[in-house]
DNA sequence: AAGGGGATCAACCGCGCCAGC
DNA sequence: TGCTGGCGCGGTTGATCCCCT
């Protein structure tokens, strides 16, 4: 016989979770951070086992997740990622840390097995960078990281130009943007565009994506977590605007004060940089000093991001 | 309109690792 | 050195959704 399970104590509930239990754990890391998921039930009076408090959060509730369908490229990534590491799928989604390992995994089972099985012996498949890599019979292991190690690094690069250019202009730091998702979108980082009010300018989803991202992972919570704020808006504040699933318009703000950080312990630091940001029916952000200076940690250092666990997605805060 | 079956995905389960004692 | 508890991971389950007949 195995041990017994820690949801098999007597008052542990199992089973999908209430907004209300999302609700508890939400403002406890919120306040505490993220860890010690053994004090949580304990804590906040959750009826729920801490492995099961830890798996909510990090698969759900964490702040920066991407939900909705994956990309053609990501759906590569994974492809190639399995075959080099087989389903050691938090490693993989260390590559992808906007995805969580059980998405992945579930998208790995339900859809990519599929597709390989379907394609013919041989088949290679398209990648947007113009390279085409064999299914199931590609380059060796090292070829193909080395080739990965590139890739990721030509990524870098044009991220690092692309920030270089805009540096001068930083809109979505100074001024004031519209960030609009179209009616009836389900979800809110499939199809956005971003204005700038002032100058007319309207990007499309590649620039802002993460502002998308964190919407769509925001939709989750803010709707919970309505009237709910902790820190009073800060004067000077970026609006972002996207509709929500149910086509009504649904906005948010995020803070960011590095200095404050500095105070903070290690812990609440990393927690800090993911759920900054205030939920509330309409919730601020600061220019974000912080996220870009995160993103350019990201790309000045080669390892930022692409080595670490699954546990220690700090780049999963990707603004 | 109803229901059957496949697809999807959130959540659970059990094992292994590791740090602290 | 062995034990214990906390945590992470991969595999699996089951509820719900969706499509087809």
């Amino acid at each position: 016989m195995g041990r017994s399970s820690c949801c098999d104590k007597i008052g542990r509930n199992k089973g999908p979770w209430t907004p209300e239990e999302d609700i508890i754990l939400v403002s406890y890391i919120q306040e505490h951070g993220p860890g010690n998921w053994g004090s949580i039930p304990t804590n906040t009076g959750l009826r729920r086992c801490s492995k099961s408090c830890r798996l909510r959060w990090t698969n759900y509730l964490r702040p920066g997740i991407k939900r909705g369908s994956f990309t053609e490229d990501e759906e590569n990534t994974i492809i190639h990622l399995q075959e080099l590491l087989g389903n050691r799928w938090a490693a993989i989604a260390s590559y992808l840390p906007q995805r969580t390992d059980n998405d992945i995994k579930n998208h790995w089972n339900t859809h990519l097995k599929k597709k390989l099985m379907r394609l013919p012996s041989g088949m290679e498949i398209d990648r947007p960078d113009g390279l085409r890599t064999r299914s199931r019979q590609s380059m060796s292991k090292g070829q193909w990281e080395k080739k990965l190690q590139t890739d990721i690094h030509k990524a870098k690069q044009a991220l690092y130009e692309a920030l270089s250019l805009d540096k001068s202009n930083h809109l979505f730091a100074r001024r004031n943007l519209t960030f609009e998702a179209p009616a009836g979108s389900t979800d809110a980082s499939s199809n956005s565009t971003c204005s700038d009010p002032s100058s007319g300018m309207t990007t499309g989803r590649g620039y802002l994506q993460p502002f998308s991202t964190y919407a769509s992972s925001v939709d989750n919570i803010a709707k919970l977590l309505q009237g709910w704020t902790k820190t009073p808006p800060s004067s000077s504040s970026l609006t972002v605007q996207t509709k929500s699933t149910d086509g009504g318009r649904f906005c948010f703000n995020l803070s960011n004060t590095v200095s404050s950080q500095k105070e903070l312990t290690e812990g609440q630091q990393e927690f800090q940089d993911e759920s900054k940001p205030n939920l509330q029916e309409m919730i601020e952000i600061d220019p974000p000093q912080c996220p870009l200076s995160l993103l350019e940690k990201w790309l000045l250092d080669d390892n930022y991001g692409l080595v670490q666990g699954r546990g220690d997605h700090k780049v999963t805060w990707l603004f």
